[in-house]
DNA sequence: ATATTGACGGGCA
DNA sequence: GTGCCCGCCAATA
């Protein structure tokens, strides 16, 4: 695993309590923007314990259709334990809650 | 080895 | 301002 999948799982594995990173920010992390298809398929095989695949969301901050695969939207109630609010359901409120990167958090 | 799919993003019309 | 289209890399079947 010496791949994409290690790359990103290394970023998503940076990703703080309480916040919320877009596939894009993470494929842009990665070294490519493009990457966003593989970010959200490397997710998918997120059977690493330490990967919080659930702070991961796509661009407009919804979670995706997968996650409801792990439950009743199990990750959007562990965002809101987090301190992340949501908007709508399914809908977090990424304008104030999308992750700054590994810059850490200076907002 | 090849073809298709896949949790998306950004640019252009 | 809105809507639609394309591109891209990797993994799986």
């Amino acid at each position: 695993m010496t791949n994409a999948y290690e790359i990103i799982y290394s970023i998503v594995k940076q990703i703080p309590s309480g916040k919320v990173a877009t596939y894009g920010q993470i494929a842009k992390l990665s070294g490519n923007m493009r990457w966003s298809r593989v970010v959200g398929y490397a997710m998918n095989s997120c059977s690493d314990n330490e990967v919080p695949c659930h702070r991961v969301v796509n661009r407009f901050g919804e979670v995706s259709s997968a996650f409801e695969h792990f439950g009743n939207n199990m990750q959007v109630v562990l965002l809101k334990e987090e301190g992340v609010k949501f908007i709508d359901i399914g809908r977090v409120d990424i304008d104030k809650f999308k992750w700054n990167g590994q810059l850490g958090d200076i907002v």
